[in-house]
DNA sequence: TAGGATATGGAGGCAGCCTCCGCTTTTCAA
DNA sequence: TTGAAAAGCGGAGGCTGCCTCCATATCCTA
């Protein structure tokens, strides 16, 4: 190792990160969520550089590949995703946040069912889903905790019943409408919810 | 309607299909099969046409569109699938055929594997699916009866059974081995048939 | 405010998509 | 068998997207 290598290792300290960088990734992560919403996970990164009024190397350095891009999308979902969970319950009373957030983790499916193919193609997929299932898993136990205490859902269901429902939800993917009935399923769900029977 | 094309409908006899068409139609299904296995659905069309000896055009001409060729593979992969029922049945004792054809199923979904999210983003699925369903089912549906006749497999299982199961063996998809993980679970599963229990 | 670290952006080279059309092969009627 | 028309072939060419590289611009720290 040579001197120079080892003062940057050691005597380094941390600069702040540069304003436009930040700037400039935010946009990026925002137009490739719609791009990738839209188009599906072979949008075009020019496209995608262009709409976030970014240069086509500045994508290139901040997400090498598709693939850091399309997890960077994910991320971002399912980190807002559980962060929706505390704020729903801040807001509501426990029944309706719960609805409520079930009705947000269809979007977050939607976003899945884009990533997941193409994610399945590649090495490093472990680790990503390892930790979005413990932030959801960890949301959804709030939730159903809190309503079940208050007495607004019946007592005998808890968190993984409820991701088990959601894959279910999510099973029908392939069919042109299935956001529409996916909402509908959340409803229903919701109602069979209810203590006794409604 | 003009004279020509009136002529061309009543009094034509149909011309016998050119034998290089037929050939070069099936150079391409197979160099496709091939590409699509190893590359997944995005594998390059002008490296099919060249691997299967063919100018660009040509592949064109016959799969106007990547879904085309697509959905010929999948078609054929099914009709393959079903066409081995009734030759297995003849060649074993129906509890081997039915597990050689468990086995062979599970390269069948190594094609729906990748056919099936180009299919998603695309109308025109119901129609394929609903076909392949048919023929599987029907396939699935002979070997089980020859096997609970014989009184190799226990009597209360049926073809739905089974295809249920399979969905479920192809669940992990996403996980790199999973080929091999749901051949392990193919033989645990005829173990799993035989007369109570082994 | 200066100077160096950090980040920018787009030109350029490469590969894949798809169309178009001049040329070749096959079929069929005589 | 032959010859002409139908059918099919194939690849050049235009376009778009991928990704790299580096001269230039911007920001942070002292």
């Amino acid at each position: 190792m040579s001197a120079e290598e080892f003062q940057n290792e050691a005597a380094s300290p941390p600069r702040r990160p540069r304003a436009d960088s930040a700037r400039n990734r935010e946009r990026l992560i925002a137009a490739a969520r719609a791009a990738f919403a839209k188009e599906g996970a072979e949008a075009s990164l020019e496209e995608i550089a262009r709409s976030a009024q970014v240069g086509i190397g500045t994508l290139y350095r901040h997400f090498p590949s598709r693939l850091d891009l399309l997890e960077a999308v994910y991320r971002r979902e399912v980190e807002q995703l559980a962060q929706a969970a505390p704020r729903l319950l801040a807001e509501r009373r426990p029944f309706e946040a719960l609805r409520e957030w079930m009705r947000l983790s269809v979007d977050y499916l939607a976003a899945k069912r884009v990533i997941a193919p193409a994610l399945a193609a590649s090495a490093g997929a472990p680790q990503i889903y390892a930790a979005s299932g413990g932030l959801i898993t960890g949301a959804m136990t709030q939730l159903v905790e809190r309503a079940v205490q208050s007495g607004e859902i019946r007592s005998d269901v808890d968190a993984s019943d409820l991701l088990r429902a959601m894959v279910g939800l999510s099973y029908s993917y392939t069919e042109p409408g299935w956001e529409a009935s996916a909402r509908r399923l959340v409803d229903i769900l919701m109602d069979g919810l209810r203590p006794q029977g409604r």
